[in-house]
DNA sequence: TATTGTTATACTCTATAACTATA
DNA sequence: TATAGTTATAGAGTATAACAATA
């Protein structure tokens, strides 16, 4: 490991272990997906952004935005998605530039179907080495990161304005 | 989302927190790190496991566990690694059968360039809205799910077995 | 026979740049 | 002019299966 870091040696542990625990529950998580329910990780979750939005739907740049870096990226997955029946795209009527995605009863099926075995593999891995109080502190500090990495610059929108 | 969680409410938040949470530093990190050294993610990991290991090196069946999940994908990447000069591949004395790979001064080189930024990103994304407290329990909890993940089933050799 | 690693192949995914259309 | 999204293209990464060599 270089020497030269602006972390000390609590704040590199903590990167460390990051960096290998979701490196290998995204591995395994991703398998049971393709196996599961043919989903990619990222259509896994553009899927899941727009079940658990209230009105099942999010614009396409929204939607970019901390799961894929290009643009052309998110059309792409969107286009396999709409191909699959599991979300339908249309434009907005507020602005006709932008396209609204929706998530369809098969969209909804198919993140049913996958759940069960893609919560299991986060448990085992996960939360099974955590007791509940445990649990319950991670929960508590992952909140107000999850809120800060939201209000952090778009990066889909970013990498267009750097032309 | 679907409404049939072995999970209770606490819990899957903290997996949809940290679904996001990593995807987004995944991204960020996975840009820097091709603009800084012009190094895939795969490609750092397997750099940062040999740079973190006394001797600098690790056996291939050893080092694809965790990073990923077909040993064909670690002979691709490590044969990039090669080929830049960041690391060096030979025959085990044990086992003529297993290959060690070492970095080189260059590849330690390397690592040390695309650290800083690399921390920057970690830290600006995932430790800046946590105190000086919070860091140091995330690496309490962190470390015991860090163990647990690499005594889980090693992935590469589970893939073959199922043949 | 089992295991280690490589190779050939085919496929998925991704991003950049150029483009269209709307604001 | 700026923004939303698409398309064409080209490259990078991945896994599966078949393979050779060693244990």
């Amino acid at each position: 490991m270089p020497e030269q870091p602006h972390l000390d040696a609590v704040e590199l542990g903590v990167y460390l272990d990051l960096i290998e625990v979701t490196s290998v529950i995204r591995l395994a998580v991703e398998h049971q997906l393709r196996e599961a329910g043919d989903l990619s990780y990222v259509q896994f979750q553009i899927l899941a952004r727009l079940g658990s939005s209230p009105s099942g739907s999010h614009g396409m740049t929204e939607l970019a935005d901390g799961v894929v870096y290009s643009r052309s990226g998110l059309t792409y997955q969107a286009g396999l998605l709409q191909k699959a029946g599991l979300v339908t795209r249309a434009p907005s009527r507020d602005d006709e530039r932008s396209m609204i995605v929706t998530i369809t009863e098969a969209g909804r099926e198919r993140l049913e179907k996958v759940f069960p075995g893609h919560i299991e593999i986060v448990r085992s891995l996960l939360l099974d080495p955590l007791s509940r109080e445990d649990v319950e502190t991670f929960a508590r500090l992952l909140g107000p990161v999850r809120e800060h990495v939201r209000t952090a610059p778009a990066r889909s929108a970013r990498s267009r304005r750097r032309k």
